[in-house]
DNA sequence: GAACCTATTCTTAGGTT
DNA sequence: CAACCTAAGAATAGGTT
């Protein structure tokens, strides 16, 4: 009889275990172990996983919440469901923002626009009688407009943006949720701010439509 | 002085956190901690991994060995999705689940705009007198905006801003001709993204094997 | 607000059943 | 070999800088 039972949890190299079967233990262990942390942070944060595991014998596993297709899935098309609809209808709004009243009297502001929206119009018809139902509603007509249009719209909403930034900047402290963190490889769209200067015309609520 | 300098640890409902900021901090610190464990067992044990996690508010991250996208496909390759009604069902369910909520977002946001909407326009009035042409249109009104609205515009804003940002990326590529880095996010030519509209989900693979 | 700091909880290496 | 056991190593909640 010890003073104790087991030598407890060993400190180990993070190398490659040399132990077949030590090495297949400690797989299944640490694949739970991913598989639990996973399960933790969705119970407490919330959001959508999709783990995939090949074994080193190159067995496949999978964990996913709401399931791993549903999550690649959405990955891939790069376009949450929510979001399209959510974009969709925030388009809309400022829509019918860019004709209004006082939208109007800055019209020679918004001409080269107008160009675009009409473009965009009658880029929208046409897709909608390709039933491409699949593909996002916005998603067809961007792609066709030309690169100089995208670049204009992209040009002033960004001062739009970067603008409105300052002034929440300015008035509040603490406003801003700045998120992205940036170690580890991760997807997360980072908003580029054109400081390229050449917007010399604001193109406010109006973009995009 | 006390007789301990922190708390340490505590023990924690698992359960979503309430408060936001909490809940953030908690989100970043556990996806790390996710990230770690996948590249210890890797470490350890060999294998690949694919990790895709969507945050609360929809951001994607995304982490792998050697890389997500190899992971994925191989993966997909090896699961071909199985047209599963059960599955499907599941899954629709909760993207309509997904699509209420951010309704119900929108139409928290409709208000301010509706509202900003108006006082652009009492503001434009004043304005015009007050003879500012040097400023753009919005830029008067903008500095008596309330800060809340302003932030709730700000943030759908730059989700949308996110959106054609990336999509003028991936195409200034090819036609600026700028050099291919080469850790652009591909599509997977052999995953096919559902083009029935209908769909052929799956929802094979449980909690490991 | 990110980076750092501890005390405490959580995870797990090595062993046993 | 999966399930269980224990104690030591790791991760992290809450706080500070």
């Amino acid at each position: 009889m010890e003073g104790k039972q087991t030598r407890g949890r060993q400190k180990i190299e993070m190398k490659k275990i040399e132990n077949e079967e030590v090495l297949l233990v400690s797989f299944s262990k640490r694949r739970s172990g991913v598989y639990k942390k996973a399960t933790d942070m969705i119970a407490l944060s919330g959001g959508e996983v999709g783990i995939v595991i090949f074994s080193p014998s190159g067995k496949p596993f999978s964990y996913g919440h709401p399931s791993v297709d549903y999550v690649i899935n959405r990955f891939m098309n790069q376009n949450p469901p929510e979001n399209d609809d959510y974009t969709y209808q925030f388009m809309e709004a400022h829509r019918q923002m860019k004709i209004s009243e006082a939208m109007e009297q800055y019209n020679e502001l918004l001409d080269p626009l107008e160009a675009v929206k009409e473009r965009q119009k009658s880029l929208l018809r046409k897709s909608r009688t390709r039933r491409n139902q699949e593909h996002l509603w916005w998603s067809v007509p961007i792609e066709e407009l030309r690169v100089d249009e995208l670049k204009q719209i992209h040009e002033s909403m960004a001062e739009l943006h970067m603008t409105i930034s300052k002034h929440l900047k300015e008035r509040s402290t603490n406003i801003f949720g700045a998120s992205s963190s940036g170690s580890v490889q991760q997807t997360n769209p980072n908003f580029d701010a054109d400081p390229s200067g050449t917007g010399s015309y604001a193109f406010p609520y109006g973009y995009g439509h």
